[in-house]
DNA sequence: TGTTCTATAATTAGGGT
DNA sequence: GACCCTAATTATAGAAC
């Protein structure tokens, strides 16, 4: 059946984001079940839809975290991530990388520029005290273009980064947050010697916290 | 350098669990990054330690999942993890078999040894109005050492399953709990035309629920 | 503990139906 | 959407350091 290009790479990434939020729950089943954890997810998807999951119980989840945080001591070891970080970083570093060079590109044009239009209103092309500022300028500006084309490979670079992106989200956005997105507390916790039973004995003491990932 | 064999496998269960925790939160972070989702994730390990991860931020998340709930209209479609569900399903028959055999077993072993007292007592090996009944003992019996090669087979089966995941979760357990683990909610959504950005845009609307797995 | 390594198993993308 | 298929990528267990 026909798809206009449009409406098929909607598709497309529909059906990865339900592919990886399958997998998402799916790991999370598998690290209730071998691990005997308790765990809680929550899922809002681009589009708004909410997707949860929760073993033994979602709700039972959130309180104990609520109730962690509520007599926490120390909180929040807080650590970047790894994905995310790696992208930002590769980001913020390519889009440093490239003003950098358009500012040092503009200055070399700029001078290059002036040196043309002076030699053309004096209509010479040598002989004056500038000479050696128009070699400077002339160097400068084979360096320019070097640069130039550094600049627009880099350009192209971010801006197929930022197409992928968009295709991979399906969506407009801005630069990536460098805020933190993976945080682990120090609290209070919840054991239960009956993980995959009805946890009626749950029970609370304290732990560490730990960078885990 | 030596270690005892519990602390051996101790290091072992330790070291899946923290892989396994380690695959979902960087499977979270690239559901955020790729999809543009806003993810929570809350993890008590059966030790009692938290681990959270969230994007664009746990709390965001976590207070939008709550508003949510606070004006949802139909909540809840419920569906069993399908990991747990598929678990529980072969464990619940697995053990069904094995009593269903163990029952005929019985049966039938009850009435091979009635057949041999009998016999025995009477003395006699033949003649009598019990012949046929006797016969089909012995037909039974034939039957009833194949069931119970079966039977074992599957005891052992199953103790081989339960064993392996008490080591897998490091601890005693009951059956497997057939309570829902996964549940999906119809509730009011969250959109952000910035998903990667810093999230001020957020915005409420509706949204349907989704099986999603 | 934590790291690295390797073989095996599982997941994912993209194409169909 | 739900499935099926294949190639390619990624995750995982277990051992050894």
């Amino acid at each position: 059946m026909y798809q206009s290009p449009q409406r098929s790479i909607n598709t497309l990434l529909l059906k990865r984001r339900r592919r990886r939020r399958a997998g998402i729950f799916k790991k999370a089943g598998e690290l209730s079940v071998l691990c005997g954890a308790h765990v809680a997810i929550i899922v809002f998807s681009g589009a708004g839809k909410v997707f949860c999951y929760g073993h033994p119980n979602i709700n039972t989840v959130l309180e104990s975290y609520q109730n962690g945080l509520s007599s926490v001591v120390r909180v929040n070891e807080e650590a970047g991530d790894l994905l995310v970080a790696e992208f930002n970083k590769e980001y913020v570093e390519a889009e440093k990388e490239f003003e950098d060079l358009k500012r040092k590109a503009t200055g070399i044009k700029q001078m290059a520029d002036e040196k043309k239009k002076m030699m053309k209103e004096m209509n010479m092309s040598e002989g004056f005290w500038w000479d050696e500022a128009v070699d400077l300028a002339m160097m400068d500006e084979r360096e320019w273009e070097q640069y130039f084309k550094a600049l627009e490979e880099l350009r192209r670079k971010v801006a197929a980064r930022v197409d992928e992106l968009k295709i991979l989200n399906g969506t407009m956005m801005g630069p990536p947050v460098p805020a933190v997105h993976h945080r682990l507390c120090h609290v209070p916790f919840m054991t239960s010697n009956n993980c995959f039973g009805n946890c009626q004995d749950v029970q609370f003491g304290s732990g560490y916290h730990d960078l885990g990932v």
